[in-house]
DNA sequence: TCCAATGCGTGCGTCTTGCACGCATTGGAG
DNA sequence: CTCCAATGCGTGCAAGACGCACGCATTGGA
């Protein structure tokens, strides 16, 4: 019966994973910001605001993109005025991202729309069912988050059943 | 308080989204799967097993698409043999995607993965805790997707201020 | 003083996606 | 029956995002 959750924790998961919802939410999000704020960078900049000031390779890792990839948006979002770029006075090897008032500013503003948005959709719902499922979200959310950097090769965790076939 | 809610739901759905959980969890998932199956493919494949036999562009739409992004995607699995294409007999500009024996079995057997990591994680859990999760999660999915294709955000020239909208 | 280690930023190639065009099919109007 | 506007698929093309690898700068220990 547990299993049974599984399946549809997947099934819920997976249509809230999907393409489309992130395109639609966050498209919208950030239309008419400007500044180098887009859908590829909007994590980038709300990371940062979660991290305070940090390496693009420390970011990267956050967000699950290559320090590469963080040093461009960054080089944008400095660009636009959201944030600078500074050596670490304890190692100059690394430059720190930081966000700029205008980018504290910005990001507030976004994060403040977005909770509006669920605000506006858990309103509907029975108080203690929204308490519920926000709590367990933040759950699930930190184990995962845990999980995913403590752990690096569990491997034989699930089985691949009778579909290792090759056709090729 | 229940704007507390909405900035907490916020926050934890902001990290589920992003790009290293997806990246983590589906690269995990279809590893050595072969047969067309990659990270990207495999939203085409979950989506087309949960409309059944589909057009390209209503599977598009579903998933967050372009029309010739699914065919190419289409075209992939199809050499894996995983989907078949046919006209629609009903009307034949339309060429419908069809899942394979092989497709059913290979869609089948990742949601069982998925669902018993799933099933894994919240194992741990209190047992009235993950119910209302799980519950509270596939009531929020399925308004929103309810809701993206109700709603034609028009949001092209949204102002930067907290937008507030009565309930539905 | 020297050198291995670490980290950033950019050039380059690859992959994915959206737009536009051509082609085929449908259904209604004349 | 014929004609034509509407619809939908699949591909050529271009833009964008991403990862890898290289060069350069800095650190800390030998």
């Amino acid at each position: 019966m547990n299993d049974e959750l599984g399946r549809r924790c997947e099934t819920a998961l997976g249509e809230l994973l999907q393409r489309r919802m992130r395109v639609n939410l966050y498209e919208e999000l950030v239309a008419g910001v400007g500044r180098g704020v887009d859908i590829t960078s909007y994590p980038i900049l709300s990371g940062l605001a979660r991290l305070g000031p940090v390496t693009a390779g420390t970011l990267g890792a956050e967000v699950g993109l290559d320090r590469s990839g963080v040093s461009r948006h960054a080089t944008r979002l400095e660009e636009g005025g959201l944030i600078v770029r500074r050596p670490d006075p304890d190692d100059a090897r690394n430059t720190l991202l930081i966000l700029t008032d205008d980018g504290e500013r910005i990001i507030a503003v976004l994060r403040e729309r977005l909770a509006g948005m669920f605000d506006q959709q858990l309103r509907s719902w029975p108080r203690e069912q929204a308490e519920q499922f926000v709590a367990g979200l933040e759950r699930f959310v930190r184990e995962n988050h845990d999980r995913s950097f403590a752990d690096i090769a569990p491997g034989a965790d699930t089985p691949l059943t009778p579909m290792d076939q090759e056709r090729s």
